[in-house]
RNA sequence: GUGGGCGUAGCUCAAUCGGUUAGAGCGUCUGGUUGUGGCCCAGAAGGCUGGGGGUUCAAGUCCCCUCGCUCACCCCA
């Protein structure tokens, strides 16, 4: 039989109401910041994720989606989410509307990988950016977003971890110090970070192999090379994010898997931390526009993987709960009686009721079992012996009496009914 | 890309040392009542035992390959 293609998953009806509370939850946090929905195309040029997120890291080198379309062009399916909203931004000219420009969205994301828990190859996020405002007061309230959602969603334990990478001319100088560190050290380095060394060394920092990671914690920090303007805005983020009563760390080892970041980086992490914990991230990225051959347009935002989301919503106790459920169930008990059952069906629609209508004439015994397991308050039976006479049989499910009520007069006395047991 | 674990009904699982027609619970459908639900009872449907090859008188069971799932590494959300 044919299946679903590796780390893609079948979302079913049961777990549609902890989606809706996410998305209904984050897309309530972003209107009451003005942020406004935007959506992109599924696939893009090849190069929008190439030359922004960097050639030299992982997302560029393997897990992108590419392919070449009948016409000859290279093209990949979203791979992240920032690059796309920039090129959308500076594409539609959205540089003449008020900035900053606040945008969200919820899209899926590809990426070619071994699939794990808490790992899929299309995933889906939550994200947001706001474009055309370099101050760091857009940073604060971006993360504002992000750590509101996950309050409203019942997840309060995530710590923020918070870095800055400081701005293109000073990154040279730290990159070197890096590598005059690390290089001595090669030797205890292990062969994937070798050779990070030479390629991107700031990579070499993240490391998860514990020995690594211990060496990145006495490395040269990138603090400690930031210019003036990049360290000023840095401290009145840390003093806005106080003023907002917003917890966080700050993590020198902290420096994200895409190129284009600048300045500040930020990821909120779950207490336990496994090994692809990260719940959501993001940063500022004050030179991605210009990347893809566009004037300069400062941005932050963000990303957070809605799978990783329900996850932490799991963990933290959080549970949605169905709120559609069936009010009424229609029973034709013959044949002949399907027409009319479906016309009362649309009619108590059309009320605002919801309805069940059983498609074929059978017991009433089958439709009733039917109609207790769909949680109908109340079922309606149409059989020989009602249209003979011009009426129904309206039976509500909570044990009280079976009445008949005039055909003409059945969607008044089923809301009566409705309404009185409520 | 690397390594471990696992593939039997829609779901959760049995099946002795390799031995008869692969079973159970839940779920689904039907009936128990010629027109009355939930509980209970009965019956039915539902399986190329993931796929292919091999060993054997005989394979769900052993061997090889393959596909898939899963966990971890790597990396990310």
């Amino acid at each position: 039989m044919i299946q679903r293609p590796r780390g893609t998953a079948d979302r079913l009806p049961d777990v549609a109401p902890a989606w809706r509370l996410v998305s209904e939850a984050f897309q309530r946090q972003c209107e009451l910041r003005g942020f406004s929905p935007i959506s992109t195309p599924t696939i893009e040029r090849t190069e929008l994720f190439t030359r922004t997120t960097g050639d030299a890291t992982d997302l560029a080198q393997k897990e992108m989606y590419s392919f070449q379309d009948r016409g000859g062009d290279s093209l990949t399916l979203r791979s992240e989410g920032t690059a796309p909203v920039v090129r959308a931004y500076v594409q539609n000219g959205l540089h003449n509307l008020p900035q900053p420009v606040k945008l969200y969205y919820i899209t899926s994301i590809f990426r070619y990988d071994r699939p794990q828990a808490g790992r899929y190859r299309e995933h889906h996020q939550i994200g947001a950016e706001a474009l055309g405002d370099a101050s760091p007061a857009v940073d604060a309230e971006v993360i504002d977003l992000l750590w509101s959602t996950y309050r409203a969603l019942g997840i309060s334990d995530l710590r923020l971890e918070l870095n800055s990478l400081g701005d293109p001319d000073t990154r040279p100088a730290y990159r070197q110090a890096l590598v005059d560190y690390f290089t001595p050290l090669a030797d205890h380095l292990d062969s994937e970070s070798r050779d990070r060394l030479t390629i991107n060394p700031l990579r070499v920092l993240d490391s998860k192999n514990p020995a690594v990671a211990d060496l990145g914690e006495r490395a040269p920090r990138s603090l400690d090379f930031i210019g003036e303007p990049a360290r000023t805005h840095f401290d009145a983020l840390q003093g806005l994010l106080q003023a907002l009563e917003i917890p966080f760390a700050i993590n020198h080892r902290l420096v994200r898997g895409l190129d284009y970041y600048n300045r500040t980086v930020f990821e909120f992490v779950p207490p336990d931390a496994g090994s692809q914990s990260t719940v959501g991230g993001g940063g500022r990225y004050d030179y991605l526009a210009e990347l893809i051959g566009a004037d300069h347009v400062p941005g932050v935002g963000f990303g957070s993987g809605i799978e990783r989301v329900l996850l932490n919503m799991e963990r933290c106790g959080t549970s949605a709960v169905d709120s559609q459920s069936i009010e009424v169930y229609v029973a034709p008990l013959a044949d002949g009686a399907v027409a009319d059952a479906m016309r009362l069906t649309r009619q108590l629609r059309h009320t605002g009721i919801t309805v069940e209508c059983g498609f074929r004439g059978a017991s009433p015994r089958s439709h009733l079992r039917r109609a207790s397991r769909s949680q109908a308050r109340a079922a309606v039976l149409i059989g020989a012996r009602e249209m003979e006479r011009g009426v129904v049989s309206l039976k509500p499910l909570d044990g009280a009496a079976q009445i008949e009520v005039p055909r003409a007069d059945a969607v008044n006395c089923i809301q009566a009914v409705l309404t009185d047991e409520s």
